[in-house]
DNA sequence: CCTTATTAGTATCGACTCGCTACTATTGCA
DNA sequence: TGCAATAGTAGCGAGTCGATACTAATAAGG
């Protein structure tokens, strides 16, 4: 048994334990990690296309998974005008209190070794950049660590998109992201 | 964002998107994932009441799944004299290919520093432990990690079956294992 | 300006997983 | 011998999955 097939397994099984249990009274695993990204992702990154693309499914599941959570109260549609193809999705003050269990995961991480989720961290960031380069796919990191983030005064300030961001905004998860050079 | 919410962040995504992509022909995540966990499970270890515990399902589940695997010819059902109430499912030539199939995260992981996928490994193995311990659950470890393993000659023995072991079985996962006390 | 290509979202299909409950068969225990 | 525990399975309803096909809106090119 390889390394890499060990790492790939225990990847797998944490991933899967930590669903199976993280079953907040109705909600299921991917409802529960398409919620999770809503709540990271800033305001132009809530479409049914972007949470498809994040977490690696298509946009017809992820249609039907949006309609789900709105249905049980937890999101809600917010349709743009300037492009009326675009759809975009809030959540609930319900939502919110959701995405905010406390799960074994977390848990277990919070009584770990600073050193350690530390290079974990670092290690799966690396791992998962490897990846998408190999399948093209997007980083969904924050604006703070984007090319096109500019700082400024006293709003900081997105190239490409051409807006200026709250200071809560800069921490948040951009389906357009392109990361600055890393060490 | 804390960085224990970033960690888990990152398992869930690595594990959808490596999911995604490793749909093989006619094979989903789900049934992936119980044909990896017989490849490299002994022979005590390859019920279904087995796989369910290491993926985090139930009984009934992987019942379901494991008659889809056999149904499209991956595995093969094996019935105990001992104990009839006992099934253990066997990887058909077929089955064995299927697991070796080449997938981005390993391709990843090999190309990546070595003292970071050590870390890596480590860290992962840490703190599935850790949820494990909190949740009940089985560690399934492989036979030479286990407290229950004696070296011997020609055979290695398992204090717990009374069985000897042929040198293969102990690097195989087995459910019964309980770590010995590790670094 | 009008045609065509592209994009975003959705509905629908069949196969499957999910938790759950209920049931059978077998074994263990008192 | 009887009763509890265990292993596997069937069936239920909800929902995910990939795939396909469709509509509506926008973009691009002549």
């Amino acid at each position: 048994m390889t390394q890499s097939l060990k790492i790939r397994t225990l990847i797998n099984r944490i991933g899967r334990i930590d669903a199976a249990d993280g079953w907040s009274d109705d909600l299921n695993p991917t409802q529960l990690a398409a919620l999770g990204y809503l709540a990271q992702a800033n305001r132009f990154s809530r479409a049914p296309s972007h949470v498809a693309d994040f977490l690696g499914t298509t946009r017809g599941t992820m249609s039907q998974t949006l309609k789900a959570l709105e249905r049980k109260g937890y999101i809600s549609e917010l349709r743009s005008d300037a492009d009326k193809r675009y759809t975009s999705y809030d959540l609930t003050a319900k939502g919110r209190t959701a995405t905010r269990r406390p799960n074994p995961l977390e848990e277990a991480l919070q009584t770990s070794d600073p050193a350690m989720t530390d290079s974990l961290e670092h290690a799966l960031t690396t791992l998962l950049q490897t990846m998408l380069k190999a399948n093209m796919g997007r980083a969904f990191g924050q604006c703070i660590d984007c090319v096109h983030f500019k700082t400024g005064t006293p709003k900081a300030y997105c190239d490409l998109l051409s807006v200026s961001l709250e200071s809560k905004e800069t921490r948040q998860i951009c389906h357009e992201q392109k990361p600055r050079l890393v060490s």
